[in-house]
DNA sequence: GCAAGGTC
């Protein structure tokens, strides 16, 4: 009986390369058997007479026509932290108390049954298990747990340890033939880490959840980790920053010169200052000089570099701001396109190719619709063997296209969520444009600028003159700034024209997701992997939202209260710095200047000592982060006047997450269902006109719908919600029979003339005219579903707005002097 | 029902 040597790696695509490199390298033939998951092939070998050896340490193997050859994979971690019962995450967490969860040791457990099982079962049948798993500190973590698995069902298991970089044949059999141990102090350093990061989660996620349990609010989830509550104080501090910041007044001067191509301003070189007399002093200067001196120009060949290769973060960030999806849902994208082999592995910090020749990659795009004649154009300029170069890591390649297809083939693998078709389409095009980028060429320019002398200061302006546009003909994602000047001799006169410009200085601006994910690889906050995943998870536990196309994070009430309450007990453990100072920590281990337990210790102690002072504050923590939730989702709000006894309608959180108006009235028992969906809040200057109720709003982010709350069940039609567009009354906007009235109301005061400007509802078409001088303005038109009232007035000129609601979409303010829109803030 | 980090 021969032996049996496995091979397993930390995922099914390495597994795969290993495959393909044996049947290479070493011409064996590989059958396929199912492991015992779905993904996680057991490829299977005999030797077949080849002279294969290979080195463990200093002990040689050499394979024999009778020994077997066996390839599989896990797919990352098999066993997770957790700890025994009553603490562990599946017992109600009121069986415990969170501060004694800080000291226990946890143990690990199985993610998935069958992962564990398909390693015993491997183990079972070997005699040397080699362990190809990445080469960092969670691929050697990972690889320990293999090796305590497979030896547990078989103990006399020898193993080895292959490093490879990049997983081409020659580079995995040179690790293969030679390998080594794994690396014990780096294991227990990322198993310390581990540790920590649950230790401080889950004691400090407990302690909140409990609490606000224990005051009313159930079905929530007050998560603390040290990533995602970095994020959220990264959003919360540039929220107030921006919030408090006063903007100063500043001045800028300019002169306006002609030129043959036209005017040519040039902005004065002591910008900008805040006092205004000196602005002053040199404008009229300036209006006595009348003229000024061309004392420099400057012409400078210059390039505009081609993109790096592809990274994860540069991926996520580029493609949220281009498409304007979130982070997630591009990884998502992105993982997918992977596992239809359209696109490389998609989690990656590299950016520099292993390839020093990518013609045949170029190759696989010369035909096609939209890629074929910049490939083409690639390889004919021979930038195929001059890639850009980026950064090198060794984890994995940068992120490049696979294989060329067209948006069909794209439409049949998301063919069940066509919602995400053309994000998938834009994400693989922008893969491909990016890859064509790297192997094209620069853009070649001369950058320019003007100075000129006048009353003894310099005015300059700066231009650009493209010789070539390279890679920028095709690669739209990069905008390319700066306008061409013309050529001005020196010591040519010019007469001049000065001017002065008022301005105020502006607040940081607040975070889009994009911008978050390069300030976090900038702060080294979470990895490529996971770092659109901690901007998620504070969207979904509510910290924060994002507004508007360009995604921009704004803290809610609970993400305020949360960020206050952390700051105040427990600074040090929110600060961005928190996790890098416990991964520091850890790192200690594997340098040998401390013990695990010095750490488990430091890391206790932080905890404890931040644990305990929010213990002490509870009542105050506590009532804030209930007040705060309650104000953002609006529990206790009143919502209307009671049909019966005229008391308050006020908004109930019921079970799970639907939601009830309640009179609140304690001897009136009124009380009427809600849609559990949507934000609520009263229509304005509307009633029912079934029953007189209060009309209600209900508003998602991008939608909005109108229903009367005592209608919706009362008026309901074969158990099917009663809609305000079920009503055939003729004189409600929401009702499905509406028929529009021709009021006239006052808008204020013509700009031009001082007439009346009034607004009209002539059938469909609204009109904004004014009496005196006819002068019209644009205005919204009615259609059904649509409502325009009279609103508060425009914070800028001081005329009536109006408040318009159309069904679908998100009701907004609007200025019909200034085309200023207003959304409410929420 | 918790962390972050692998991976699907």
């Amino acid at each position: 009986m021969g032996a049996t040597i496995s091979i397993l790696a930390e995922k099914p695509s390495i597994a795969r390369a290993l495959v393909r490199a044996f049947s290479i390298v070493y011409k064996l033939k590989f059958k396929s058997r199912k492991g015992k998951t779905r993904y996680n092939y057991i490829f299977e070998s005999s030797i077949d007479n080849q002279n294969i050896s290979f080195r463990i340490e200093k002990d040689e193997y050499r394979l024999r026509k009778e020994d077997r050859l066996i390839i599989s994979s896990v797919t990352g971690h098999i066993l997770n932290y957790d700890y025994l019962p009553p603490f562990d995450k599946d017992t109600n967490w009121h069986n415990s108390d969170p501060l004694d969860l800080i000291e226990l040791e946890p143990i690990e457990v199985p993610i998935r049954a069958n992962m564990l099982l398909h390693v015993e079962e491997i183990g079972k049948e070997s005699d040397v298990v080699v362990i190809a798993t990445d080469w960092d500190g969670h691929g050697e973590s990972i690889g320990r747990q293999i090796l305590e698995i497979a030896t547990r069902s078989n103990k006399k298991i020898h193993h080895g340890r292959m490093h490879f970089t990049s997983t081409n044949p020659i580079s995995l059999m040179k690790a293969f033939e030679l390998q080594t141990d794994l690396n014990w102090d780096w294991i227990k350093q990322v198993d310390s880490l581990r540790k920590q990061d649950l230790r401080m989660g889950s004691s400090i996620t407990r302690f909140l959840t409990v609490g606000i349990q224990n005051r009313g609010i159930q079905n929530r989830i007050i998560s603390y980790g040290p990533c995602q509550t970095s994020v959220l104080w990264l959003i919360t501090n540039r929220f107030l920053e921006n919030r408090s910041f006063s903007p100063e007044k500043f001045w800028k001067v300019s002169v306006k010169i002609s030129t043959s191509e036209g005017p040519l301003f040039l902005n004065w070189k002591g910008n900008p200052v805040t006092d205004e007399k000196i602005v002053e002093d040199l404008i009229s200067e300036l209006g006595n000089a009348r003229e000024g001196t061309i004392t420099d120009y400057n012409e400078e060949q210059g390039i505009i570099k081609r993109p790096l290769p592809l990274d994860t973060d540069t991926l996520e960030a580029e493609c949220s701001q281009f498409f304007r999806i979130s982070p997630k849902q591009i990884a998502d994208i992105a993982e997918r396109l992977y596992n239809n082999g359209l696109i490389t592995y998609p989690r990656t910090e590299s950016s520099f190719y292993l390839e020093k020749d990518l013609t045949k990659l170029a190759q696989k795009f010369t035909s096609h619709d939209d890629f074929g004649l910049v490939a083409e154009e690639c390889i004919k300029r021979g930038g195929v063997q001059n890639p850009s170069k980026g950064r090198f890591t060794k984890d994995h390649e940068p992120i490049k296209p696979v294989k060329a297809v067209n948006r069909s083939e794209i439409e049949k693998i998301f063919k069940k969520s066509p919602a995400m078709i053309n994000h998938a389409w834009n994400i693989y095009s922008y893969v491909v444009w990016r890859f064509l980028a790297t192997i094209h060429s620069e853009a070649t320019v001369v950058n320019q600028y003007i100075i000129l002398t006048a009353a003894s200061e310099e005015f300059i302006v700066k231009g650009r003159r493209i010789v070539n546009l390279g890679y920028l003909k095709f690669y739209k994602f990069k905008k390319i700034k700066g306008k061409e000047l013309p050529r001005l001799e020196k010591g040519r006169k010019q007469v001049i024209e000065a001017f002065k410009h008022q301005g105020f200085t502006t607040p940081p601006s607040l975070w889009s997701e994009s911008q978050l994910i390069r300030e976090m690889a900038k702060l080294n906050l979470g990895t490529d992997a996971t770092r659109a995943s901690h901007i998620d998870t504070v969207q979904k536990r509510m910290y924060t939202i994002n507004q508007g196309p360009r995604r921009i994070l704004v803290p809610t009430s609970l993400g305020m209260a949360l960020y206050q309450v952390l700051t105040q007990n427990a600074k040090d453990l929110i600060i961005p710095e928190i996790r890098g100072k416990v991964e520091s920590w850890t790192q200690q281990i594997r340098d040998h200047e401390k013990t695990p337990e010095d750490i488990d210790n430091l890391v206790i102690e932080l905890t404890t000592r931040g644990l305990q002072r929010m213990k002490a504050n509870q009542e105050e923590i506590f009532s804030t982060l209930v007040q705060s939730i309650e104000s953002m989702t609006g529990i206790g709000k009143v919502l209307g006047v009671c049909s019966e006894c005229q008391g308050n309608l006020v908004l109930h959180q019921g079970k799970g997450d639907s939601r009830f108006l309640k009179c609140s009235n304690p001897l009136c028992k009124t009380s009427f269902p809600l849609p559990k969906k949507g934000d609520l809040s009263i229509v304005e200057n509307e009633n029912c006109r079934i029953c007189n109720g209060t009309p209600l709003l209900v508003s998602s982010k991008s939608y909005s719908w109108v229903m009367c709350p005592i209608c919706w069940t009362r008026e309901a039609i074969n158990d099917r919600p009663w809609f305000c567009t079920d009503c055939n009354r003729t004189d409600c906007p929401f009702s499905g029979s509406w028929e529009v009235p021709s009021p006239e109301q006052y808008l204020g005061n013509c700009p031009d003339c001082g007439g009346d400007v009034l607004i009209k509802f002539d059938q469909q078409i609204t009109q904004v005219i004014c009496n005196k001088c006819n002068r019209t303005w644009k205005a919204p038109n009615l259609r059904k579903g649509t409502s325009i009232t009279l609103s508060d007035p425009c914070e800028k000129c001081g005329h009536q707005t109006l408040y318009v609601i159309k069904r679908g979409k998100k009701p907004y303010r609007l200025c019909v002097f200034c085309s200023l829109f207003f959304f409410q803030d929420k």
